[in-house]
DNA sequence: GGGATTTGACCCAG
DNA sequence: CTGGGTCAAATCCC
């Protein structure tokens, strides 16, 4: 049933990735006199790979038999796993009252990501990705150096958000934290960062001020998150917002403080949800890129660029995030696209990309 | 005192 | 049977 399931969305999926890299490819066209920026170019290229990348991969895909999809990090294009097979509805009923977690281990579908994090401070287990985490357990694996850490979302109790993590420090790189997400944040912490950064987003895009948007909303990522990443997450917040457009911006901002005149505001978030994150555009990406969005940003900014990344028997694809300090204090403006070369295929609903004034 | 972490035991999947 | 993931009591920390 749920493969059955799973099988019409790819097919869906599918579907739309080849006809979004067409229309990419009619756009290049259109780029392709001399009047149209060099970057925009690649931009489109970039998307379009993407897009036949990721229609690639799902064809490749492995679907296991716990209905687990393995997904590239650098296909968490957009977190928008929450259209079919979304742990989302399942999990909430089935888990919170059933005490029998075993149970939900097989029949739960999840979405497991690796991220390499540079992480310059040793802190073990202690990076901040915004969220709010609680250690429930360490382990030593086999033929791992360093014992795994599990860390689950801190409103699994309140709100019954059955985001988890596991952290663990490479073995080649005891610098490189394995930082593996897992399950979907639906605490309203969540949410929060969802509505604030669509909110500015959608400004972004009203005002086609980019910069006005970055001052106000990154440093406020970047400097109240209090990083234990060091300067290697710091980088991916600063990219953050140059590919708004892939990714989907209601996961693509690490946690920051509620701003009083942002709570509340949960008619955004509903239609969010519903229009966006429902769409089933790609079903893959769900919240775990929430929660490591500075590395998955990195993932899609550097898509066809020459991200580099490895296979991993268990989960797919390990993204790895190096020269952390290279892109740090990258300007905006260095991607040298504008917003109008967003593809705002997130917010294809009007009423859905409608903002609070 | 309350919340977070530690750690050994337990359970399930393979 | 083994290893990974989780639980929960004990302990720690603020």
């Amino acid at each position: 049933m749920e493969k059955r399931k799973s099988m019409e969305w790819e097919q869906e999926t599918l579907t739309s990735e080849l006809t979004q890299g067409k229309e990419l490819a009619k756009q290049l066209m259109n780029c392709l006199h001399p009047s149209a920026s060099q970057e925009k170019r690649d931009f489109l290229i970039s998307k379009i790979l993407f897009s036949y990348e990721k229609a690639l991969s799902l064809l490749k895909r492995d679907v296991g038999s716990d209905g687990e999809y393995h997904i590239p990090n650098t296909m968490l294009e957009s977190p928008t796993s929450f259209g079919n097979g979304s742990p989302m509805s399942e999990i909430s009923d089935q888990d919170c009252k059933n005490k029998n977690v075993f149970k939900k281990r097989k029949t739960m579908p999840r979405w497991t990501e690796e991220v390499k994090v540079y992480s310059g401070t040793g802190l073990d287990g202690s990076l901040d990705d915004g969220y709010s985490w609680r250690k429930y357990g360490q382990k030593d694996i086999l033929g791992a150096t360093y014992p795994r850490g599990y860390y689950r979302c801190t409103h699994r109790g309140t709100q019954g958000c059955l985001a988890t993590k596991q952290v663990q420090k490479a073995d080649a790189d005891p610098s490189t934290m394995v930082v593996t997400y897992r399950g979907e944040h639906t605490c309203s912490q969540v949410l929060q960062l969802a509505r604030s950064s669509v909110l500015s987003l959608a400004k972004q895009a009203s005002t086609g001020n980019q910069n006005a948007t970055r001052e106000v909303e990154k440093p406020k990522a970047s400097e109240e998150m209090s990083f234990s990443f060091g300067a290697g997450l710091r980088v991916k917040t600063e990219d953050l917002d140059t590919r708004e457009d892939d990714i989907f911006p209601s996961f693509s901002f690490p946690s920051t403080p509620i701003e009083p005149e942002n709570v509340g505001d949960h008619i955004f978030c509903a239609t969010l949800m519903e229009n966006d994150l429902m769409d089933g555009y790609s079903p893959t990406f769900a919240s775990p890129a929430a929660t490591f969005e500075p590395d998955y940003l990195q993932a899609t900014s550097s898509f066809g660029l020459g991200l580099d990344y490895v296979q991993t028997s268990e989960s797919g694809l390990s993204e790895i995030i190096s020269a952390p300090t290279s892109v740090t204090n990258s300007p905006i403006g260095d991607f040298g696209f504008s917003l109008d070369d967003l593809d705002f295929h997130h917010f294809e609903n009007p009423e859905s990309f409608a903002y609070e004034s």
